[in-house]
DNA sequence: CGTTCCGCATGACACCTGTCACCTGGAATA
DNA sequence: TATTCCAGGTGACAGGTGTCATGCGGAACG
């Protein structure tokens, strides 16, 4: 039996996966939780052989939680399973340790695969996403362009970005200006949905 | 048997509610599909007591879907199972007809209840749901107003937005003023972020 | 030590945006 | 027919935004 742990906030969704794997004859899910915080204690107690973790969850976030569950727990794999096929969602999943990043769009009969072959040390990759990561590149983006563009996600003006990071007006309009060239839009609103969208805020 | 038509457009989580439903014994998946625009032809074809919808999905979105599939097959209720728990969105789900809202927060066993519920006649409302739709109220904003901040979402200039509308660009200009008027912010980023976290998109 | 980066800042400039007062033509109503 | 209403348009204006050239000081490096 393979022991798997799932990690998901949306409790219908939860429910349905358990449902489905619980169909597949080699799987057994051990434990369960809607809260990223919530994966290590769960993982150390029940010691599972995979863990499926959702990336947007209260309490933090899957990446994050698939970086401490390989220091805790190393003999535990993680799959990855999220909804947003965001290429820098991949490269950090990849850096911190997950073993597998699935699409929650791929068909449902891969999710048993996918865990069988995480099992086996394989690295599973949803094709179509580790296509796009590699077009997409690494982010462009100097460490001040992210924060400033991150401040003004919400439709803040260039004012009150300054006054959150403690810069002054003109150096917010540089960043935000060389930004905007570097992602080759033409306004912030612009820049921060294209800098969302690959994954590189 | 209580015939249900799924419509969600990720393929896994489509799947995994198909095997949670399955495992009910009143309950038939006699079609699925990823697709809005599917869902009308798919009803007609195979007859199901239930629809289960999505609202986000490509093809068109779940609760236009609703209001035709009302008229095209008034016997089918349906019930909207969507992620987001927008105010708006509950309101115009129950005036395109649907008969049902459900959160994917809600717990995995309650679907199952929600449909049995639905086929009897009643109206599901995810309770928490349902105060925050009070509270939120109706949308201020007039068509046009809407229709200029759903062309400006993704960073669209004003030139941008006439242009796709056919309007002029003082025209835009003061549709958007009043948005950013009544929706009490100070610019159309906000504006636009404001309405869409309150459904009114 | 001097040179070279680099992060940060400044100021100027053109252009874009948000606001306002006002105009126009068609539909509804009296 | 005259009146009113309203979606749409115009033009002006203040302030916000994006771009650019330039300056300053500290760290790294020869």
């Amino acid at each position: 039996m393979i022991r798997v742990l799932i990690a998901e906030d949306q409790g219908m969704v939860r429910g349905a996966l358990k449902a489905l794997l619980a169909m597949e004859g080699d799987i057994e899910i051990v434990a369960e939780t809607d809260r990223a915080d919530q994966v290590l204690p769960l993982a150390s107690q029940t010691k599972p052989d995979v863990a499926l973790l959702d990336i947007e969850m209260p309490g933090g976030d899957g990446i994050t939680a698939a970086g401490q569950l390989r220091k805790v727990l190393p003999s535990c794999k993680t799959l990855i399973l999220t909804t947003f096929g965001r290429p820098g969602f991949l490269r950090r999943a990849m850096e911190s340790g997950a073993s597998g990043f699935m699409l929650k769009d791929a068909p449902a009969h891969e999710l048993a695969l996918a865990i069988r072959r995480t099992m086996a040390g394989e690295r599973v990759i949803d094709p179509a996403l580790a296509a796009s990561a590699l077009s997409a590149g690494v982010s462009p983006l100097s460490e001040r362009e992210r924060e400033v563009l991150v401040a003004g996600q919400g439709g803040a003006s260039i004012a009150e970005i300054a006054q959150a990071l403690f810069l002054s007006e003109g150096t917010v309009r540089n960043y935000l200006s060389s930004a905007i060239q570097k992602l080759e839009v033409s306004n912030r609103t612009e820049a921060a949905r294209a800098a969302e969208e690959l994954g590189w805020l």
